[in-house]
DNA sequence: TGGAAAAATTGCTTTCGATGCAGCAATATA
DNA sequence: TATATTGCTGCATCGAAAGCAATTTTTCCA
């Protein structure tokens, strides 16, 4: 069932190796101090290979943000059935927040460059769908209804302006639950007032 | 008190040609498969006097937001008296749409291409900073007071879904009117929701 | 087990955006 | 007119990205 032949598991551990030797760099001497030969170089790997695994340089930083997609899909679906999808959407963030203690630095290397802070934004609203879908199943909305996307695209940009201004640090729970509520009591009032269509 | 010499006259007619030559041909092959050399070539000057205009080929297409930011600013700075800055915004969308009438179809441009398109949203994110002060005034609130931009997020956000919705063509004053006020709605009763501080 | 087939890795080459530099030409100033 | 500014240009370089063909590694079947 779970085959996993020599070539994949040395396939896997590639990427591995080239992530983490990228962030180790990236961390150290900053996004575009870094050449990909460096990274090549430092993960034992020919400058074209890194091609095979990570579709640009970028998506090296960002390789993270699917499988966190993945999980947010999830949690949205699998939610219990008193809860609404803001309230997923809640939970999920506020449990996710201890993970995101990497010790990697990666996310201060984001914070360091304007490019990658404003791709990792574009990134986040790629999340928007995902959410707006499950809004929409809540209201049971159809698809010309607007409300959805909207409250979804309003969340994400209101979570960014939090991961902003808040400096990136307060990892604590409680501390992002604090944060968080008031977001989605925003979107939430702001929900009751548009009518549907 | 305008000598304008002849100088600064050649200045903003090369300008121009460039900006009118790349429009021309992003709107002709496409943005990728527009070259800086072919921009050159077409405006008559070198490829590295292109630099000398523009910091990057991305700024030719978004050369125009910034006039468009300075005139939002002066639109928030210098509204009516009874006015609060959600609607000054409103009046400023709306009466910017039929300038958006732009018979050179940068806009089409921006909407076929994947990469384009989010970084549109990355401009106009821009934006952020002036409605957020403006909504800080209206509110008498302070710099810790996050509620201008969760507030001012949500809008720009809540607009770019408009705009990607709304297929880019109802650039009809009463459409937009229709569009924009429920998210004014949204915004305004989210706002209410949420306690100072 | 041997060897063909499939897949991964690599070097090489090219294209394109971007930048530093130095010489030359056009403009401005005195 | 002489001189100083400023702009334009070619050139050379760098880094990211992509195509291609050769080579090596892994897989799988006879």
């Amino acid at each position: 069932m779970e085959p996993v032949g020599l070539r994949e598991r040395k396939k896997l551990q590639t990427r591995e190796a080239l992530r983490r030797a990228a962030w180790a760099l990236f961390a150290e001497r900053g996004y575009d101090a870094t050449t990909l030969a460096d990274i090549a170089d430092a993960a034992g790997v020919s400058t074209r290979t890194i091609f095979a695994y990570f579709p640009s340089k970028e998506d090296i930083v960002f390789c993270e943000f699917e499988s966190m997609r993945g999980a947010l899909a999830v949690a949205l679906a699998e939610r219990p059935a008193g809860q609404d999808a803001l309230g997923a959407l809640r939970d999920f963030i506020v449990s996710s927040a201890h993970e995101k203690a990497d010790g990697e630095g990666i996310e201060q290397v984001i914070a360091a460059d304007e490019t990658l802070r404003s791709h990792k934004r574009a990134r986040i609203a790629e999340f928007q769908d995902i959410v707006a879908a499950a809004i929409a199943e809540d209201l049971g909305a159809g698809p010309d209804d607007l409300r959805p996307q909207v409250a979804a695209a309003s969340l994400t940009a209101a979570f960014e302006v939090l991961e902003r201004e808040g400096g990136g640090k307060p990892h604590d729970a409680a501390d992002v639950a604090a944060a968080i509520d008031p977001i989605i009591a925003f979107v939430r009032a702001g929900l009751n007032a548009l009518p549907a269509g």
